[in-house]
DNA sequence: ACCTTAACCTGAACACCGTTCACCTGACCA
DNA sequence: TGGTCAGGTGAACGGTGTTCAGGTTAAGGT
């Protein structure tokens, strides 16, 4: 059987969801297709690049074109990215790392920041788009953590509030039109 | 010579900043004690307590008792919070992955909550709470991968604006006084 | 001064990990 | 028919966290 570089990705994704990050190793992934490791070394430089590639596949599969009014999008590109995350096992963590790193998965980011800027935002746009990018994958990773910790029978159940989410991107969009309020108010001084 | 946990853990977080995370393996640390790794298993269970112990440390260090009223308090835990974690190589990472983990790292969520709680933000205190953290921790490690990043020439020097925290917090912090207000009005209903 | 106890450490191994490299194989195309 | 090249092999390299039976040393009570 020989696989192109989509096949690996997708398989890579199987691996991930069925046995976490930690099992997602090049041996673990070469044997599920079949394959010595370093067969998967032709189709990726490395394994930063394949989780890239994952992290990527991720984002694609849970995507929503975004549209509305500025404020709405900004809301949806939200909820959406956090459903994405969640779909997967682990998945907030590999895109949240892929993230960080620069290595791909700027397609939230720069929707956010294209929505912002329809706002109204300015030069606040691209401080607004991180800081709800930071709460986003914050809040889902800290949410897939505890999830798999009271799966494990590790912790007890979680009885954190199941809109925590939805409170706390509200009280960072409060924060948002208030800004925007205020730079208007400055604008015509 | 024979060492203490509390010995440890300081040399440990000597490695961290002079070496980074990658390198701060238990055969590297004990190698810089004069000591096989095996001899680090009498102090600590495995290498994330360890973690735990340094990052516990890290705030520790960092520490100022909050004082004044609630909203300076709300703003000075998260700026001597970042400082904490800047204060020391990868140390944002080390400090939210042990947080995340529920290994330790709890005094500044706790913190938070009780200067939430005294602001009367009642329930939503610890929602507001993570969410500060959640920026925190996502800006802290943002800031501190670039910055090595650009240390070692892989990009060029960030030119986003220093103010850029200060800006992100304050956007936060309008959005939970604007959430106080909302509480207190339909509590004299 | 002796002896016990517990803390600390050794040495060697185990089972993994990502990555490299010279070489092989089979399909496709000129 | 022969060349090209994407895809895969096999073996190795240097590293990782962790375990465990046993050795050593400092401290403290008798």
């Amino acid at each position: 059987m020989r696989y192109r570089r989509e096949d690996v990705v997708a398989r890579a994704l199987e691996v991930l969801d069925d046995y976490g990050l930690a099992d997602l190793t090049m041996r673990r992934l070469g044997t599920e297709l079949g394959v010595r490791p370093s067969a998967l070394y032709h189709h990726f430089a490395n394994k930063q690049s394949l989780l890239a590639a994952v992290a990527d596949e991720i984002l694609l599969r849970g995507r929503h074109e975004p549209s509305g009014t500025w404020d709405v999008r900004v809301t949806s590109i939200c909820t959406d990215l956090r459903d994405s995350l969640l779909a997967y096992r682990d998945g907030a963590e590999v895109v949240a790392t892929v993230w960080a790193f620069g290595l791909g998965a700027t397609q939230p980011h720069d929707d956010l920041v294209k929505a912002l800027a329809d706002g109204g935002l300015g030069d606040l746009a691209p401080t607004a788009a991180r800081t709800l990018l930071h709460f986003v994958y914050g809040h889902a990773v800290d949410e897939q953590t505890h999830l798999q910790a009271a799966a494990a029978g590790a912790i007890e159940d979680d009885v954190r509030d199941t809109d925590d989410f939805v409170t706390g991107l509200g009280l960072i969009a409060a924060g948002i039109s208030m800004a925007k309020a205020v730079r208007e108010a400055s604008a015509d001084r």
